[in-house]
DNA sequence: TTCTCATTTCGTCATTTGACGAAATATCAA
DNA sequence: TTGATATTTCGTCAAATGACGAAATGAGAA
């Protein structure tokens, strides 16, 4: 129960919600999250340990960036079935494509350039 | 995307999710799932209504009383995969045990009773 | 070591949430 | 119609949440 409403809370938020699904196409830095919803980075990394919390994400250290990601199928069941559920729920709808779309030009920009930009 | 944050703030508070995994064993008024909890009438049925909304439980009135219950096969694909995954997630958990147990005994009670009881 | 910089943590603040009791509503019985 | 009573709505209050900026952290570069 205690793992069970640690996701439900995760995902009772929009943002953390477009977040697992921006997630599906690549793994992203807490930088490139911050250039897609225009949050302060603090916002953006609360909520990332939010659903890294739940499990519903991992994460990974490399140069001086952490990626974060969505986990494979080795996760737990009631995570695979949440992240499932969501995208099977959502992946149509307006709201994720207009983030997929903002999404491909933030990969196509240099992180270094990003982070810049954003003075993080 | 509007319609399935309903869903998932349903979700998110434990005792929404408990009501949900009570009422898979039959549909309840409002004052037996009071007697469940030991809430106020008042709170209960607020946190129905939120449910309701959300399209997870379907209300009947009969004679004094409001049932709940949960929707059939033709709900929304997203509410019955939201109902599948709580069921599935939770249904062998010692909480999910306990409330069935005390479910029973409010089960064998008469309505009347219940309700004189808890002066509601 | 020291500097740089992406990220996290902390403190603050406005908003939302979940609890209650009191009052309003609705339905059934008399 | 009137009275009883199950449920809902409303107002209030304490606690939780989500936003921010400032300060702390930590890893790689110099």
């Amino acid at each position: 129960m205690r793992d069970f409403m640690a996701i439900t809370k995760a995902l009772s938020d929009p943002s953390r919600v477009r977040m697992l699904l921006a997630l599906r196409r690549s793994e992203l830095c807490v930088c490139q999250i911050t250039g897609l919803f225009g949050f302060a980075p603090s916002t953006v990394s609360k909520h990332l340990s939010i659903l890294h919390h739940a499990h519903l994400i991992l994460s990974r250290k490399s140069e001086r960036w952490v990626y974060y990601r969505l986990p494979d199928k080795s996760a737990p069941v009631a995570v695979r079935e949440a992240l499932d559920w969501v995208h099977k729920s959502l992946a149509k709808t307006d709201e994720a494509a207009r983030d997929v779309k903002k999404l491909k030009q933030i990969l196509r920009t240099d992180l270094a350039v990003i982070c810049q930009r954003q003075k993080c």
